[in-house]
DNA sequence: TTTGGTGT
């Protein structure tokens, strides 16, 4: 090889190098920003790097989720919602399969198991403010976990309509993070799986009104064991509380001192959460 | 039906 053409080829290497580190460069810039919007002070990240807290985010329309492998299910949703004036939004689209997943997770390994395809990211919440697009991939199988009925249809559907209808209103922007919660030990559930998907003893809510200077939050943990008709605010907890079930960190964008004046004790104030506490489900 | 499954 001449040496005019190994320069020739030393320089096409190195405009090729530019275009991987510039189009790298912008791919994480705009990966950055997406995560921002749905994501208010960070993604959930592990306490600790444990085989059942690593995660994966996958990006939606609408909402980021989480996902474990060693689950086989997702560990957290996350995504912003508002008060809307039109609450009409369009037809449940169909369960679709994710193949992001890895695990063959059909829109079919549910049935027959005695649990609901529950969602995590709420097909009305995020169809309502986020179109049609977001809600059809609310209906991915990523975005299902295993939920008793009476969780799903009654005391769940409560609480999801809480936040639309009575939460949102009251502050411009809500925060919402969501998932399920496992036994502490994981080889005493390892083997308790609808399909590949293992099932969750309980799911956390966390709500938080992302205001800069004094921001507030409620956490809720409702087992999957509940009747349906139990008041919202049994189930409110702080949450320190979800992050010692969970081994996630939340907000961790927060300096120390707000992190943990948000997240160290249930506080109530502002949301008048007994307005509907008590409000029946829609489904009974 | 702002949640779903079952059976056709």
């Amino acid at each position: 090889m001449s040496f005019l053409r190994w320069r020739r080829q030393g320089r096409r290497v190195g405009v090729s190098l530019l275009f991987v580190l510039v189009g790298s460069g912008l791919w994480q810039y705009q990966e950055r920003q997406h995560r921002d919007d749905y994501a208010w002070m960070g993604v959930p990240s592990w306490e600790s790097l444990t085989p059942t807290s690593f995660h994966r985010v996958l990006r939606n329309e609408g909402y980021l989720v989480g996902w474990s492998d060693v689950r086989a299910g997702a560990l957290w949703v996350s995504y912003q919602v508002e008060a809307v004036d039109d609450a009409s939004i369009g037809s449940r689209p169909g369960f679709k399969a994710d193949w992001r997943t890895l695990w063959p997770i059909g829109t079919d390994s549910y049935s027959g198991s005695g649990y609901d395809r529950g969602h995590l990211a709420p097909n009305y919440a995020i169809a309502a403010v986020h179109g049609r697009g977001a809600q059809v991939d609310t209906f991915l199988m990523s975005n299902m976990s295993p939920q008793r009925p009476n969780l799903n249809r009654q005391l769940w559907q409560r609480l999801e309509e809480a936040v639309m209808d009575h939460f949102a209103p009251r502050y411009d922007r809500l925060q919402v993070v969501t998932g399920p919660i496992y036994p502490e030990n994981f080889m005493d559930n390892a083997l308790n799986r609808v399909g590949f998907v293992e099932i969750p003893e309980a799911f956390y809510k966390i709500i938080v009104s992302p205001h800069p200077e004094s921001p507030r939050a409620l956490a809720f943990i409702m087992p999957q064991n509940v009747q349906g008709n139990e008041p919202l605010d049994d189930y409110l907890v702080s949450i320190d509380e979800v992050e010692a079930r969970t081994g996630l960190d939340f907000f961790h964008e927060l300096s120390t001192t707000r992190e943990s004046a948000l997240e160290g004790a249930v506080q109530t104030q502002g949301w008048a959460i007994e307005q509907v506490a008590n409000r029946p489900g829609r489904f009974q």
